[in-house]
DNA sequence: CAGGACATGTAACAGGTTACATGATTAT
DNA sequence: ATAATCATGTAACCTGTTACATGTCCTG
């Protein structure tokens, strides 16, 4: 399962919250690897019972409590393991799809506005990944280590981003309101 | 929920047994959205309980029996419904992206290894999408109706996977063995 | 005073995966 | 003989989504 990996990976970088992993869920990380923070809690608490991570409880003064979790020793020995451990390919999985495929038993016109939404909300994600490849890696050639290895993640959703336009393009290309 | 949906524009093409679904989303429709056979029986007995398929039980000599289902006129209008009802833009969900993120934390080589069996897989997929279009629709610009629709995605099929391929190739020219 | 940031959680449910089970016919 | 194709299912499990719950501090 790839959340707990993503998390040892966060956790492997700096020691960290529930709350603040998933708000580098929502940025970064979460750009490729989606997860709501009630699926952060609820993956952490297992993976503390895997002993992989460590638990420390910070009280806090005009702030909630929280508890930063830590890497341990086995928790580095298992994503090793699982980084060496052949994952499946993706697929790819997009409602819009289907819709797509039984257009002709519902109301066209509606569809079109769906994938012009669609269009719209996938160059918006594009605007986002590039603004943070300028603002964040200006000099990806001069990248070395997990620096350069976000960025090639980075460049991943880029390049998904742009196909997603492409073909909502030629979905508007092919279909008229007729 | 697609799959629901899925099945039911498969039906409306033609009444079908849980067994010939699950072919054709091997072939065709599963190259966008996957299922496996129970999932599809599972989902068909659901359907069945919303009276939006009916079933008939087919006795056969020489073979097991089958039960054949049909989309009903409150089918339909489910089908008509979830279409002009919008569903969120799909996003990406790649374990690779996950793994490249902790290259630093592990074997560089056997990521490598793994990038390059994916693109492998993803090359293989292409060709088979371009198979398809080649012997299925060699005349794209004169195709109408369901059958261009159909066509469509598989073009979205096409694209993802080129989009898979030069993101591999984008790894493979980053990461080196060092 | 309202709303957002901080911080963690329970509970119910929906969807997807994997393993196991059965059993006839046909092709190699 | 062995494997593939046809055909349907149960059960357990894992993952992901949605709603609800709590309570403080800071900012506008």
């Amino acid at each position: 399962m790839a959340l707990e990996h993503a998390l040892l990976v966060s956790l492997a970088e700096r020691p960290s919250s529930g709350y603040e992993l998933a708000q580098r869920f929502d940025r970064s990380i979460g750009y490729y690897w989606g997860a709501t923070h009630q699926q952060i809690y609820r993956t952490l608490k297992r993976m503390h019972s895997a002993q992989w991570v460590t638990c420390t409880l910070i009280t806090q003064e005009g702030r909630p409590d929280k508890k930063t979790y830590s890497i341990t020793t086995s928790g580095n020995e298992e994503l090793r393991r699982w980084i060496s451990t052949p994952v499946a390919p993706a697929t790819l999985r997009d409602e819009l799809a289907v819709k797509i495929r039984s257009a002709s038993f519902g109301n066209i016109v509606d569809i079109i506005q769906e994938v012009t939404h669609h269009r719209a909300e996938h160059a918006e994600r594009l605007d986002i990944y590039r603004q943070f490849a300028k603002n964040d890696y200006p000099n990806p050639d001069k990248l070395t280590g997990a620096k350069f290895h976000q960025y090639l993640v980075l460049r991943g959703g880029i390049l998904g981003e742009e196909f997603f336009i492409r073909w909502c393009d030629e979905l508007l290309e092919g279909l008229s309101p007729d």
